[in-house]
DNA sequence: AACTATTTATAAGA
DNA sequence: TTCTTATAAATAGTT
């Protein structure tokens, strides 16, 4: 979206990787907005530049909710599937996997 | 974007909700890839809808590695805050808290 | 799930 | 950093 096409790899130049970086963080966090508005969703970014500066936005007024609120439902999922397990019942195991697979894919697509 | 302007708010029509939600997230994934990419960044995003799905995306192997370094970062800032304050260098909580405020009045823009 | 008319994001330039 | 503008990219509404 611009003057040119972009590639995606590392911009070698350092000015302009900053300015890139600074001009996509915006869009990244006005779109983050958006979709929280919306959808009725609930959002949380974190961006570590390669100096390892944070940057962050959540759609609630704290970060910490929504990080607590991973870490439940993280938690969780590694219980059932644990549970599962121990109850021989693999067509569950089965159909979680499938999911993680196609999370996988999925974010795998813009990787290669 | 598209046939018609949007307005930032809830979407009412559940179906229209629904979809735009997908084309959003897989919007906003490639955007959180092309940044990590571009900028040499470490990017992770997480979103639930409004059912309590939970949609996740990581610029690394794992997202567990990004949140240990909030986690780290959010604790050594903290850390770093308490000791500045009981040397009493007030000088550097105020920048501290300066660098906060900005953080937040970026990110509210998009909610007024 | 595809298709486009439009809007929006942004690369490059100033 | 901030503004401008040409163009690429995202996506709303439609099929």
């Amino acid at each position: 979206m611009g003057r040119g096409k972009v590639e995606v790899k590392q911009i070698e130049n350092k000015i302009s990787r900053q300015v890139t970086f600074s001009k996509r963080r915006s869009g990244l966090r006005k779109k983050a907005h958006e979709i929280s508005v919306l959808c009725d969703a609930q959002v949380a970014f974190i961006v570590f530049n390669n100096k390892g500066k944070l940057f962050e936005f959540s759609s609630e007024s704290s970060m910490k909710i929504i990080l607590e609120r991973y870490e439940r439902h993280a938690h969780e999922a590694q219980l059932d599937g644990a549970n599962n397990e121990s109850q021989g019942n693999l067509s569950l195991d089965c159909f979680k996997l499938k999911n993680k697979v196609e999370v996988l894919e999925r974010n795998l697509r813009y990787i290669f």
